[in-house]
DNA sequence: GCTATTGTTTGATGAGCATCGTACTAGATT
DNA sequence: AATCTAGTACGATGCTCATCAAACAATAGC
C-alpha cells in the first residue's frame, strides 16, 4: 500500500506524540479488532489496562494492535507499576481531525453484520 | 484482517447497492491513492471518467481501485458511451455515516508529508 | 469491417498485515 | 531469591493488498 511517511508518535521518554496523517489514521481504524478497542476505550471513561479488554485475540496480537493504534497516535499507554494503561486521545484526534472520531463511534455503534 | 462480510454492492442491473460496513469503509478509505480520487470526486460536481484522474498509477491498478470503492459503496459508476462516469455517493454516505465523509475530506486537504 | 479509445479481467509478484507461540523483561508478592 | 503477573519482542506463517503488463470487451469513428 505503500504506507509512506509515518511519524514516530511514540518516543522515547513520552515526548509529544503526534497525530499520524489521515491515511495512516484511517488504515489504522480500518480493523475489526482495533476498532473494538477504540470503542470499549471511548465507553469507558477511564483508562484501560490491556487485561480488561474482551477481545478474541492473544496477547500478542493484542500488543502488536496497541503498537499500530500507538504509532497512529489515537491512544496513549503509561506504566502503572506493571500494568500499562490505555487511553484514547480524543483532545488531540479532535484537534487534528474534528469530527472523525465521533463519526466513526457513532457509526460502529451497529457494527454487527446482517444475517 | 479478516475481512469479513461485504455486500456486494454492484450488482447486476444496478441494483441499490449498499453501503458497506464502516471497517469495510475505513479499509477502503485508508489508501493514499484512493484518498486522492475520492478528493478529486468531491471537489468537481460533475462526475469524471477514469482518465480524467491524474493519479501515478497504471489503468489497471485505477481499476481496481474504482471497485474497491464501488464494493464499499462509496462510489458510483455509470456507463456513458465508451467512457465511464464516476460519482461519489455523498448523500449515501451521509445518510449511512454522518460527517464521517466530511470530517476525512477536511483533513485531507493537508495530507502532504511534512519535510 | 477495421481501428481508436476506454475500461475490466486475469495472472504474477513483491510487500505488508494479522495472527500465533515462545521467549523475554520488568514490577509485584511471597 | 524465587515466582507470579502484565505486557513486549521475535520469528514464522498464511493471507491480503497494491501494483503491473498483457489480454480481453465494448463502444465510437472512419
Amino acid at each position: 500500500m505503500n504506507r509512506m511517511w509515518q511519524a514516530p508518535a511514540t518516543d522515547a521518554l513520552g515526548a509529544p506524540p503526534a497525530i499520524a496523517d489521515i491515511t495512516t489514521l484511517l488504515h489504522a481504524l480500518g480493523d475489526p479488532v482495533r476498532l473494538e478497542l477504540i470503542r470499549a476505550l471511548a465507553a469507558a471513561e477511564d483508562p484501560i489496562s490491556c487485561g480488561g479488554f474482551q477481545v478474541a485475540v492473544t496477547k500478542s496480537t493484542l500488543s502488536y494492535h496497541f503498537r499500530v493504534l500507538r504509532d497512529a497516535g489515537i491512544i496513549d499507554q503509561t506504566s502503572e507499576g506493571v500494568r500499562k494503561l490505555t487511553t484514547l486521545r480524543r483532545r488531540e484526534l479532535d484537534a487534528a481531525y474534528p469530527g472523525l472520531l465521533d463519526s466513526v463511534l457513532r457509526a460502529s455503534v451497529s457494527t454487527s453484520r446482517p444475517s
